[in-house]
DNA sequence: ACTTACTCGGACATTTGTTATCCGAGATAA
DNA sequence: TTATCTCGGATAACAAATGTCCGAGTAAGT
């Protein structure tokens, strides 16, 4: 699976709580994590029409619709797509022992077996919203932990440049704990 | 997910209505698939226990245990591994934002959402046992089909070079349907 | 209305994992 | 005893994911 499907449900989950856009640079540098590569996961979730984007000055991403519609298997059908992760090859037609086309209309019961897993996987994510989400956090770190997440975002003090942040203090030596003030 | 899994699953089916050790080599000739390859996969059944590996000249492959007794998970963890398909980075604890260490004690809910979405995917793989596909594979194309294979493998008539067979004809131009007499 | 600066979007390297291959150690049958 | 067939792990080729970069476009400020 994808480590990108990680990024992207933390950041809809912190877009909850903004109604401002936030931009992908900000995002990354709230996550401390690679601000190119976090684009491309936002992009990825605006073509699946999870979230907009707004261009121009005081632009970022904005949720589409209510959070309690948008499930954990959306956001992960946008990453990593929306194919089954397994492939039938079909290797029972294959080899001198191979059962005749006509005989193979219905899928393999090794394909049926995975279809129905995944099925299971799929239901599972499906039952789950990013409002789910959201309330979860709120209940494990106190309600004010995500709602303070949201102001700092939309805080935009200091404007934020992508091309120098790349190669910034980002991830510098593993210190887990920064101070707010460390770009003043 | 590998794509080698499929094969393993094949493999643990024909293995299924055979009493003699069946080669790696034959295997991959009745699937039509790189005998290289799939010796892999085999050494990883070896290693987890499924299959018992028997060396010597008219060496290969057995069950070790009654295929009622090898759920699919069994196969699926020994090819895949048995570490779970998302991995949680938590990046809760990173950025200006970071939650504290002391209160991370708990998996954050994006993890707990994958963690029971895998679960439910692992039950399902579990349900299922080999002795299961291979009655549904008598149930979807005749009894004697799976009985065919294994007579096939066990007809050791012409012993098989893994180094020949690898540049062999093997999946030269999509010929589903071979003659088993072509190798005479 | 123009300029400017900031945004997203897709095209381009790098790294990791999967796919495929080869040759050596060991054991069995002749 | 010998020779041959077997598995087992170490070794390349390939693909996908990861990470990076610059150009098109838009909203704000002047």
């Amino acid at each position: 699976m994808s480590g990108g499907v990680e990024w992207a449900l933390h950041c809809c989950v912190v877009l909850t709580s903004v109604e401002e856009p936030a931009s992908a640079a900000r995002l990354a540098q709230l996550h401390d994590v690679s601000p190119s590569y976090l684009a491309k996961q936002l992009q990825a979730l605006s073509r699946a029409g999870l979230v907009r984007s707004i261009q121009g000055k005081s632009g970022g991403y904005v949720l589409t619709r209510s959070p309690a519609l948008i499930t954990v298997l959306d956001v992960v059908e946008a990453v990593d797509g929306p194919g089954p992760a397994f492939v039938c090859t079909e290797i029972r037609q294959r080899g001198p022992m191979a059962t005749p086309p006509q005989s193979c209309t219905a899928p393999c019961a090794i394909s049926r077996a995975m279809a129905v897993a995944e099925a299971a996987w799929r239901d599972a994510l499906r039952s789950v919203s990013v409002a789910d989400l959201a309330r979860d956090v709120g209940s494990d770190y106190g309600p004010g932990a995500l709602a303070g997440m949201g102001k700092w975002l939309s805080a935009g003090e200091a404007p934020l440049d992508l091309r120098r942040l790349d190669r910034g203090p980002v991830q510098a030596e593993h210190k887990l704990i920064t101070t707010a003030e460390e770009e003043e």
